[in-house]
DNA sequence: ATTTAATATCGTAATATTGCAATATTACAT
DNA sequence: ATGTAATATTGCAATATTACGATATTAAAT
């Protein structure tokens, strides 16, 4: 036991879940946060912004990334992570019709 | 090693990781989901909805207890559950000023 | 007071996540 | 081709989360 039993629930409820993974996690925030703010951005430049080392940044950004959160493009030597806006618009979209299909009745 | 380092970051992007944290486990979301569709509403209709055994659920509702997002009142020899329509609308708040302030500049 | 039904807590096992040091890879510059 | 800077991967330790059986608690009904 201690997996979650994703198979009892549905495709809707899964994506919601999977989704918010993503945000649950400050350094992941943070990253997202700080990445929006730049016009190119550069990896080393996040390790040195957020305090954690170069590897566990890294794990972050691939987590972000295959969430489909950014749109790499390499220039010069370094590689430029940039914000995905279309897909992070379609997330908050995901996130905005759970929030007002579930917030009708209430006792 | 293995926590997170809740104090490197703002109150701001802890806040945004813990509510999205809430919603980071499909048993969470599909309670939420189900909560709201309901009057007034059994923990233990909760259990035969999800398919997870009576401790599991009560561990879920906690967390969302702890988030402020349940009303509960004690009714004929069941407690009720029910969303706190107004914190809900509060964190659906919260994400989309995230969101909405994160989408602004890119590549 | 006892029984009963609903929910909470405890203890524990399985799995997931987080973080980092060490190392590998990559792409550019020389 | 060699060196260098940036990023990725690997391996592993620490911690957190998830799930459930067993057991307690609670409140109503008898």
């Amino acid at each position: 036991m201690g997996a979650s039993k994703l198979d009892i629930y549905s495709n809707d409820i899964n994506e919601i879940a999977i989704v918010a993974k993503v945000f649950a996690h400050p350094a992941r925030v943070a990253i997202l946060q700080y990445i929006s703010k730049q016009e190119a951005c550069i990896c080393n430049d996040i390790v040195d912004e957020i305090g954690l080392a170069q590897p566990t940044i890294s794990q972050h950004l691939k987590v972000i990334n295959e969430a489909g959160l950014l749109k790499g493009t390499f220039e010069g030597k370094s590689l430029c992570y940039c914000l995905n806006v279309e897909k992070f618009q379609e997330l908050q979209e995901l996130f905005n019709a759970f929030f007002n299909r579930t917030k009708l009745n209430c006792c």
